[in-house]
DNA sequence: GATTTTCAGATACTATCGGTATCTGAGTGG
DNA sequence: CCACTCAGATACCGATAGTATCTGAAAATC
């Protein structure tokens, strides 16, 4: 095996993470319409057949870019979370996460261009929800990691409780990804609304 | 007066109208990208010459497509909230209003997409941004109106609860269009929890 | 009311895009 | 040494947003 330099499965995988790493750029830079497969190619070196080789077509070059962030996302939060120490810390780390602290600030846009987009392939569409869902459970349990660790509660269901937290931070970075001057403490002060003193209340009906 | 049966003006106001009446269901239906300007035109029993001759291009098009729309949601909420007697059925019409009750299901999944489409085109964004702004306000004086009524008091200053809830609103709306299993509940959930019962803490720090 | 002007909308065209079909040549196994 | 494989290149196709030009009927001018 492997008797000259590199094997040709090698060289792929090269290709293949070099288009990806140039598609995030791109993709996340000036969004998903607005990046053409061919500049993509050209820019990393490569003719379009080198994107046709190693995906599908547009959507699965973008489906790989988003599970390269994804993973990134989830990282970052993880160990932000770890990191801090007290609460308020690991609110402001999370709240960074949520639009434009760690990787990049334009992910939420891309990620609702590209789910508006691929919305009628449905296997596309399966693969994005699967993610979401992975996404949603990480955040169930960092919820339930802090409120443990602080002593406290939460006024909705931890599920529940992610699902408002992940859709609120895609919302305000959709929006905020027009208008900069969108306030970016209003996703911490949802978390703190959610997550009352201890001894506080705890929901009711 | 009008000799004639219609003057100009009134012919090219038609043919404005059934463009962005045709252009709407389009829109909703199949998403901003997949929408062509030749099928609009065709469906409406034009050519794409008289898109270019009402609107300066796609993206006006579908800014004007987005007014209509909005007039309609910030006037059903209204409507709603105004109709509704207590508390627990305004909630309810919000929450409808934010996803998929009145009008179109499919709003937050366009707007989110042109969003990210628009993003170059700085005039464009800027009108979004007063759109936005307008629709944000609508939702502040809602908030307002009902917690007065009710006797309450919100968690959070009026601005951001009205901004977190147009956030969540659109980012579950954008989530949403992908997972139809995601629980329309938060949304209402959340608004539950901003809003304590009379009598309850105010917000500490 | 005949002639001229105007302009909403049609037609024809271009550039660019995603995607497909085909080709090529270096790497691989026999 | 030769035949085969296949990653990537090249050439092409259909669709699309946008532009340039044309046309004919409404409007203006006399």
């Amino acid at each position: 095996m492997t008797g000259t330099r590199v094997t040709r499965a090698e060289r792929q995988a090269q290709t293949r993470g070099r288009l990806i790493e140039v598609a995030q750029e791109m993709f996340l830079r000036d969004g998903y319409a607005a990046t053409s497969l061919d500049k993509v190619a050209l820019e990393a070196g490569f003719s379009k057949g080198a994107v046709y080789s190693n995906f599908a077509g547009k959507e699965e070059l973008c489906l790989a870019v988003l599970d390269v962030i994804h993973a990134e996302k989830v990282r970052g939060v993880r160990e932000a979370f770890t990191r801090e120490a007290d609460l308020e810390a690991q609110l402001k780390a999370f709240a960074d996460w949520a639009h434009d602290g760690l990787g990049e600030p334009r992910w939420t846009a891309l990620e609702v261009e590209f789910g508006a987009v691929a919305r009628h392939n449905e296997w596309v569409a399966a693969e994005l929800v699967t993610r979401h869902r992975e996404i949603r459970e990480a955040i169930g349990q960092l919820i339930e990691y802090v409120v443990e660790e602080a002593g406290l509660t939460s006024r909705l269901p931890i599920p529940t409780a992610a699902a408002a937290l992940l859709s609120l931070g895609v919302g305000l970075g959709a929006l905020r990804s027009l208008d900069a001057h969108i306030d970016v403490g209003v996703f911490t002060d949802v978390m703190r609304a959610l997550i009352p003193p201890a001894g506080d209340d705890a929901p009711a009906d």
